[in-house]
DNA sequence: AATTGTTGCGAAAACGGTTTCTCTAGGTGA
DNA sequence: TCACCTAGAGAAACCGTTTTCGCAACAATT
């Protein structure tokens, strides 16, 4: 029995009177401290001018009925509903869970609460969706995608309210959060410069992805500001743990000296069989190629032998930031068009051959 | 271009002349048609007595119009929002998702809306999000975990409106829906006993699970059907592929007579971590040990080698049932209180030795 | 021709709030 | 004592719907 100020009691209250669970108005309210509906809503709003024993009246009767404005109402009449819909095509992945909850908590924080849209590039589930998410009068879209490279099939122009893409292509003129790719091959490449490593390959996902191609970008540039020749080139493939295991076997085929002693992967899966394959054959991790990932996906990075060093996305905080952004939007403020590029953040384990991985 | 009905035209129209982003509301669309607010209300909704022809011509105007009715306007005379909430302590985990992509598919279908709310078992985020769901009127709540055995810190009596528990532990009386933890386990031990396997060994999670013992006990009930001696006790520990891994390589360990031909595994990481102890030791999956899973993680299931057999918890499912129940209870249909175990499906892969894998 | 029964539609009252405007007391200054 | 201002509170309009009720006009019965 905490003392959890007067909530309990009122709602027994509510409970024993009123056995089909209706709930207080504020016409209740009103009605209990002898005083009109309009100054009930001053009082309770804060507006208005009245004697501050009348507001405190108010105030407390109110508490005692456990009376909770109807947010519906308040919407009608403030023409905003405080709520936003999150549109995502990535059911199964594992972009969407992260970016949501971020995006939820932080509006949760605001009032503001999330509608859940799982739309699997079903144009009907999309048009359907979009239609409930105007009906419901939503005052904003987030729409999430699970490659920055493609729009998804949204007909944006017939929506109007205001949208902020996270994770996906961002048409001209809109807005949008993505990862900072580029920037965190360079920092995952750069960290293994500095642990002394000189001939760093790429093991990489498929061409035709757009992060394929930033990261390529970031471990060159990487390399050509420490003045080391690129290691042969980027080796592309599926984002799969099999091809990860057949580029490590291909590496372990080669002679001794020409191969590489780093490896940076394009994603945590090929990394994760990468290191498989250099374990099975005996090479020594980190001590012989030292590895690093790229997404900090925690059941992968935390399972391989040893622990991955890998490039977190920040994908919590890229769904906070888009809200954010969006209630920017909603409520007027200026905000630039285009894409940011949100930083990610090195997460240093055991494969990389630092001396002291970070504990948190 | 499609010809996509009229509303194209009817949104063009709409921008041009409204800047402002304003929607059409029943006013204008009765206004534009000549009638009363409350004519162009029943022929909308297909009440009423009319002239087909004033009907015709309402709805003609309202489709040229662009007309959406006001879901919150709605909701605000018929005391239903056609809104729900979905509470998940599962942030990170696997389960989530595909409860909340199928619970919010089935909805949409229906016309009601999922709020996601994701609280980290941190009681003001919970007490936070609640207020938040009841403000906004939702009709029902769905409440999802990640281990069937505890339950959401929710208080419950507290929440004056329908709840389903999913993926949790239900408190009397209520109502929840829970994978069939035992049955599944049953079909995949029947399905290596029916492959000719007698030495089923079984290694799984921690003993402070629920699941565990449900799918322990499964695996022995299976064993006794089959008349066949009980291989072990269950191995239990961490549910991690180091755990996994660990097991493997005491098992190999054993001379080759007291080794299993087969091992149920209580999850994927599980199965995983052990197939890789025995490829290690040259020992074969599954000619020499088979290995069936638990949870069909594909992430996981599919990256083993050979691809995992493992049991699919139907999750995407359980969100239908569990939103299809609870739209049962707002609409005051008769429920009866308790927990629902909804059926797994043996997934088939190489793993097992089974001739034929399922394709799908 | 007077009564009844339909038919087609609109007025008005909800739903639960917020906000603007108006009114009444009471206090102030001349 | 009177005009004027102000503080405090209520009346009413509004947000966008639905729904009940009432009222004409007309057709069908006596």
């Amino acid at each position: 029995m905490q003392s959890d100020s007067t909530k309990p009691i009122s709602r027994q209250k509510l409970k024993a009177s009123e056995p089909a669970a209706l709930r207080a108005t504020i016409k209740d309210v009103a009605l209990a401290a002898g005083v009109s509906v309009s100054t009930a809503s001053k009082a309770l709003n804060e507006r208005g001018r009245m004697t501050s024993e009348t507001r405190e009246k108010i105030q407390s009767v109110a508490r005692e009925l456990g009376f909770r404005p109807n947010a519906m109402a308040r919407a009608l009449v403030h023409q905003r509903s405080f709520t936003l819909g999150l549109l995502t095509n990535d059911t199964y992945g594992r972009f969407t869970l992260p970016i949501a909850a971020g995006l939820s908590a932080a509006m949760a924080d605001r009032g503001v609460s999330v509608f859940l849209c799982a739309i699997d590039d079903e144009p009907d589930r999309v048009r359907l969706n979009l239609e409930a998410m105007e009906d419901k009068r939503v005052d904003g879209l987030v729409v999430s995608g699970k490659r920055i490279d493609r729009v998804l099939p949204v007909d944006l122009p017939a929506v109007h309210m205001p949208v902020v893409y996270v994770n996906a292509a961002c048409p001209p003129g809109a807005i949008g959060f993505v990862p900072d790719d580029e920037g965190g091959a360079h920092a995952a490449v750069a960290h293994l410069i500095s642990l002394g490593r000189k001939r760093i390959a790429h093991v990489t996902g498929p061409r035709s992805f757009g992060a394929v191609g930033l990261r390529e970008k970031g471990w060159l540039r990487a390399l050509s500001e420490a003045a080391l020749p690129c290691f042969g080139t980027a080796l592309s493939g599926e984002w799969s743990e099999g091809f990860g295991y057949e580029s490590g076997q291909r590496l372990v085929a080669k002679p001794k000296a020409e191969r590489p002693d780093a490896v940076f992967c394009g994603n945590d899966q090929i990394a994760r069989g990468l290191i498989d394959a250099l374990t099975l054959a005996s090479i020594r991790v980190p001590e012989d190629i030292a590895v690093v990932g790229f997404d900090n996906w925690e059941i992968f990075a935390t399972a391989t032998r040893p622990p991955l060093t890998t490039v977190d996305m920040a994908l919590k905080e890229l769904g906070r930031q888009a809200g954010l952004t969006l209630l920017d939007l909603i409520d007027g403020k200026p905000v630039e068009a285009g894409q940011r590029r949100q930083p990610c953040r090195l997460k240093i384990r055991r494969s990389c051959g630092s001396e002291a991985p970070q504990t948190d």
